[in-house]
DNA sequence: GTGCTCTATGTGAGCGCTAACACTACCCGG
DNA sequence: CCGGGTAGTGTTAGCGCTCACATAGAGCAC
């Protein structure tokens, strides 16, 4: 057990010739004759040579891992952005090594970049969606290539967000659009950006259409609040429409409404966001705005090389437009 | 951008020692006097030094890092498990990387495998649930510690699992304990060995209370696919209890038969597995089976370790019971 | 044939650390 | 007062690789 295998020499001395060109086959220099290329090739293949990471890492100070911080990667949001970032780091022969964090203080952050950074991290990507996050980034090392995902787009610190606002008022302007005179909306917590986000946008499009935003509803992303904000909606009789700031939020208004009697969408017409992949399933299939993971993640890693290639640290920043997927809980209000 | 921090040598001139000294603070060694310790504790915080984790990787031949291979990180099984193993890992002392893979193949796993040794990960999680995972395993590298999650229960690798069967076992008999005559079955796909245990349970189950089961439905894990068993099962008068592979199965079902007027639990009784933070407030919220995913990353850690420490491949192997929640989706079926 | 460029390859140093051993005090028993 | 432990510390080698440079040979112009 953990005998070592071959190392380059070995490689080297099999094919005949010395180490240095078999780093620079590995490393795909030019300058190697075909013949040579090959030759060192089959002697890799033959001992199962597999180069040594760690002391690649050790001579030019970088391995080719890339560090994620992230919160609760059991919620939807983060695990599917973990994941699309783990995918498109891998495309780019990145590995990612995460680190996830109890709090997004300054405490917690720090010390999972520092664990990071003690292994030599080609760069760090931060999921840091609430306020204390941003306060920690400002106060980290300023020579290791970082983005942030989600977060405080006030901050010149590198990011990548989805257009919280932009979503939100798609999911708003839906409503209105199918007649209803005002639209509630119940929100995710107040230090996180994208709750400010989607409560921005929602306001904008009550502006906009010249309506005044009724009292805002505060939960927590569970459906467990969702619920309970549900239940106060179901005794209004004026809610006919309501925008909740996740999918699992618009869960819990569900059931209280059904539970109310309320019939979603024939009293009361709802849009959710996040677009979960049972949102097609709740009852009634659950109209919801969809953030393009995917495309958060290629953007984060783009900028993120971008950063380690030129050696600068840029402070560009990059907005993902969500989509609206339209299904069966919007209705025009009922007639009084 | 990238200046090469303090260097062990940096630390061991400020605090007037060898490189050495400094070396034998930073790992613990006994025969370090306690004022000398303080002076190299002084200088490491002083200069901010941080030790480097490839030299140390490179001369020591691995890491504090486990590499973890997954598929679907996605899902809400997988994910939950990532976190837990990344938080328990993370209490050890070790950092987590993620080589997430799209198919479970030979060529991916042992890609991703590959991946992870040329790190030098002190050893490998493999979260393998299904058949064609397991035929991978036997043929990777028999010298790296390893241990499988949700694997073959019939391949000679430590492996941690949750009770499958126990867990199906409890939901049907809570089901045939209500009252229920039968209890059908809505699986996940046929090569998960979850798949495989939880429909094995369920007919133990039935079988002990002298039951022929009922034909099996077979679904992915999908909300949508739960949908079209659910359909199916609306259509049949005598079925009044369902037990789901999983909550979003469950999820699907339930629409599906809220759509064709059956009451649950009223006409028909309903139990999930995985327990979902929404499924509480599914309609009705739902009674499910709850695997400890924190206790399966620990005993997976754990054994992982043993075999890091000892220096053998073990073939020990943990079972993981799983819990009954009870909520309001089982009652006794209705007087014919 | 001399001097040049260009390609292909080799040599040596050193990245930052740990392991093994060497060394220096100092204490102890006889 | 000397041999022999035992704490505390230093010295040296080398992990496997890349970088910078040295070298060798081929091709070509004059």
């Amino acid at each position: 057990m953990a005998v070592h295998g071959p190392a380059m020499t070995d490689v080297a001395r099999l094919a005949g010739v010395s180490h240095q060109t078999v780093s620079r086959v590995l490393n795909g220099h030019p300058n190697v004759r075909e013949q040579t290329r090959l030759r060192v090739r089959a002697a890799i293949a033959e001992l199962g040579y597999r180069p040594n990471g760690a002391a690649r890492a050790l001579v030019t100070g970088r391995s080719q891992v890339i560090g994620v911080v992230a919160q609760n990667t059991t919620l939807y949001g983060p695990a599917s952005l973990l994941a699309a970032l783990e995918q498109t780091a891998a495309e780019e022969g990145f590995a990612v090594s995460v680190g996830s964090v109890r709090d997004l203080d300054y405490r917690s952050i720090s010390a999972a970049v520092e664990r990071h950074l003690s292994h030599r991290v080609a760069g760090i990507v931060v999921i840091a969606p609430v306020e204390s996050a941003g306060e920690a980034l400002e106060r980290l090392p300023k020579d290791v290539p970082l983005v942030t995902v989600d977060g405080d787009p006030r901050r010149p610190v590198p990011l990548v967000t989805v257009d919280q606002v932009a979503g939100a008022r798609a999911a708003t302007e839906h409503l209105l659009d199918a007649g209803h005179r005002t639209v509630w909306h119940v929100s995710g917590p107040s230090d996180w950006f994208d709750s400010v986000g989607r409560i921005e946008g929602w306001r904008e499009a009550l502006l906009a259409a010249g309506v005044d935003p009724p009292p805002l509803m505060q939960g927590d992303w569970s459906a467990a609040s969702g619920y309970r904000c549900g239940q106060l909606l179901a005794r209004m009789p004026e809610v006919t429409a309501v925008f909740t700031a996740n999918d699992h939020l618009a869960l819990g208004v569900l059931r209280a409404l059904h539970e109310a009697g309320r019939r979603v969408p024939d009293e009361i017409s709802m849009v959710g966001f996040d677009d979960v992949p049972e949102a097609a399933y709740f009852i009634p299939p659950l109209t919801t705005v969809r953030p393009d993971f995917d495309a958060v993640a290629q953007a984060s890693i783009q900028l993120l090389l971008a950063q380690v290639e030129s050696g600068t640290a840029g402070a560009l920043r990059q907005t993902i437009a969500p989509s609206l997927v339209s299904r069966d809980s919007v209705a025009a209000p009922p007639r009084p």
